[in-house]
DNA sequence: ATACATTAGTTGTACTATACAGTACTTGTA
DNA sequence: TACAAGTACTGTATAGTACAACTAATGTAT
């Protein structure tokens, strides 16, 4: 693949990214929830229970960030959060009535915004795109896999030379 | 489309947006900007010359926001900020030598992955990737377009005219 | 069985990122 | 010229986040 056509395929993908974060703060603002409190409850709807650290993990958060969120949602009555007495060290965690009340309505309203979106493309194409969406996250993941132990910007800051940023002032 | 295949797309979206966030997040770390200095940088570039409320829109950020992270950019010498003689509303924005150095390192790091990602990808199905990302995209624009009148979260109360909201309840 | 290592979660602290309201200055217009 | 509109900046408040230090529970090796 040429650079012109990655040059362009990143900028798809930021603009991807900034009209995705909007529709979604849209919507979950008028469900009342934070945009971190929308990811966790959905998260948690799709596991059922869960664990802080099963959550840190699948959000790629810190379980210090996470452990405060599911504080400050336990204290609204989004979650619950008790010992698990299997392993006393885990909490387990799960959505309270109202708290699936919740998912439910994030889990409509994103499921209609995007039948709705996917009314503006020809409907010969909407499994190609599940299909090349699917395709890419499988592949940067094995990229990123792969690339794991490489530290890729050590050569590139090397070659710099000039780190010391000077303070202006 | 039917719901399951909506609630399919929804989870790859989700897998594909925290992806991409954590290898740009990388990415910029190893550049030693923080993230939202990165999008600015990789804007401002793209511009060459831009101004504070024209990066605001194309980020969709407020332009306090925007004005206090230009002033911490010309602080450490990233970027250029001098009053427009044109219109002296406006400040013109630019990137330094050492900021356009930046740039040239995000572009070059981003563009490399992004090259990598894709060989891990059948090279017939590289075009189509573009197309998809690109309609789903156009897509996404369209259906916020015309649902931006009818809201559904009730919050904007300003109307068109010009009649002045006295905020009286 | 006891000592040490590992794991899960919480708290203290610091910082980034952001928005909204208000202000100052510049430009356009009636 | 007076006023409306546009651009940027400042004060303030809040969300979101990570890192380090800590407690408590569990696993493991001698």
């Amino acid at each position: 693949m040429d650079l012109e056509m990655i040059r362009d395929f990143r900028e798809t993908l930021r603009q991807l990214e900034r009209q995705v974060g909007w529709q979604l703060k849209d919507d979950t603002e008028c469900c009342g929830v934070t945009l971190a409190q929308c990811h966790i409850i959905v998260e948690i709807g799709n596991a059922g229970e869960t664990s802080v650290i099963d959550l840190a993990t699948i959000l790629g958060l810190d379980t210090s960030t996470l452990s405060r969120h599911i504080n400050g949602m336990v204290n609204v009555g989004l979650v619950n959060r008790i010992l698990n007495p299997k392993d006393r060290r885990y909490v387990s965690i799960t959505l309270t009535e109202q708290g699936q009340k919740i998912y439910q309505s994030i889990e409509n309203i994103c499921n209609s915004k995007y039948a709705r979106v996917f009314e503006f493309i020809p409907r010969e194409k909407h499994r190609q795109i599940l299909e090349c969406f699917s395709l890419l996250v499988h592949a940067i993941v094995e990229a990123r896999a792969l690339e794991g132990d490489l530290r890729c910007c050590e050569n590139d800051l090397r070659e710099k030379g000039r780190e010391e940023v000077s303070h202006v002032q």
